[in-house]
DNA sequence: TTTTATGCACCGACCGGACGGTACAGTAAT
DNA sequence: ATTACTGTACCGTCCGGTCGGTGCATAAAA
């Protein structure tokens, strides 16, 4: 069921996420779509829930058995724009909608708020925030398609953002 | 009128923009916007190309005489995130609605495309980047209301942005 | 064994309201 | 009278949500 809405986001955008729309992807009417799913908005909840599992998940799988500094920011980096849109089109399709409801953007708040000191702990901060604004504005910018690099000028950026988040070091 | 939009959009969030809105905020009938804009794609499309100005000019009136190499990525940085949502909340509010919809983007695009080359000409490719992407995950991060900082972490970060604009240097 | 009852998953017709857009009559200034 | 604009009434569509009902599997009662 979550399947299929996450299908009809990624397929349709997220404005035309509608409960005809899931219920058509599911296979299902769309009293079936209410019987698990009392609104909407329960609807987008659990979506968002999944979305942030998934992305959690996808950070710790990259994470090393090193414990040396900057090797969880690295890999935050890495999960969050190691290829251009990767696995989270989920996400991204999903933010436009979520993005107008308070309610629903709370967890993801909650979500943004607790990442900085998990991935930044063993980094100076303004390391840390420089490199995770970074990346967040790439992801951010990925996902609007604003992103005016090419895919070498992009690869490279991604490269020296993961050595700035192990090493440290020089902006050129 | 188009103040009037704008204000519907600030005051009420991006998705209550509707006609019988801006007519009810402009003191004027339905028809009488309809009048001005013959269709809401029109009205928007108005609201982007202001705020695209609006972001131009805020950029060029912070722009210092100065010729010295990164003085326009250092204007750029103050004029985006100088102080926290500065002015341009309804750029901010407007891209919600805007994201979804490819024609209306297309110009949002075309001004992010032109914006690197324009602040970063004088200044090494990667540092131009950096805090090129730094500076809009800031900002876009500040738009969903998303940043982890505190006003006085974020201030240090801005001050760091734009001393790396003007002189390079190392990341602590 | 047959009958009846219970609960679950699902269906789909319908409602009400919102919204973009249209038609057209009215009105004030020139 | 013409122009330039306004106001109102209305239409069609879309969408979230409701509601009575259906098939069906299992259980309880006879």
């Amino acid at each position: 069921m979550l399947d299929a809405a996450e299908a009809v986001v990624v397929g349709q955008g997220a404005v035309r996420l509608t409960l005809d729309a899931v219920a058509r992807q599911a296979r299902v009417s769309k009293g079936g779509v209410m019987y698990h799913f009392p609104s909407k908005e329960a609807l987008l909840q659990a979506l968002v829930t999944r979305a942030i599992e998934r992305s959690h998940a996808a950070r710790e799988k990259l994470q090393p058995t090193s414990p040396a500094p900057g090797q969880v920011l690295r890999a935050y980096v890495r999960a969050s724009v190691g290829d251009p849109l990767g696995n989270d089109r989920v996400s991204a399709a999903l933010l436009s909608v979520v993005a107008s409801d308070p309610k629903l953007m709370a967890p993801v708040r909650e979500f943004f708020r607790k990442r900085l000191p998990a991935i930044g702990k063993d980094v100076p901060f303004e390391r840390a925030a420089l490199i995770h604004l970074a990346t967040e504005g790439l992801w951010l910018m990925d996902l609007f398609k604003l992103s005016p690099f090419t895919r070498a000028q992009r690869a490279t950026i991604v490269r020296r953002l993961a050595e700035l988040a192990a090493d440290g070091g020089a902006v050129p």
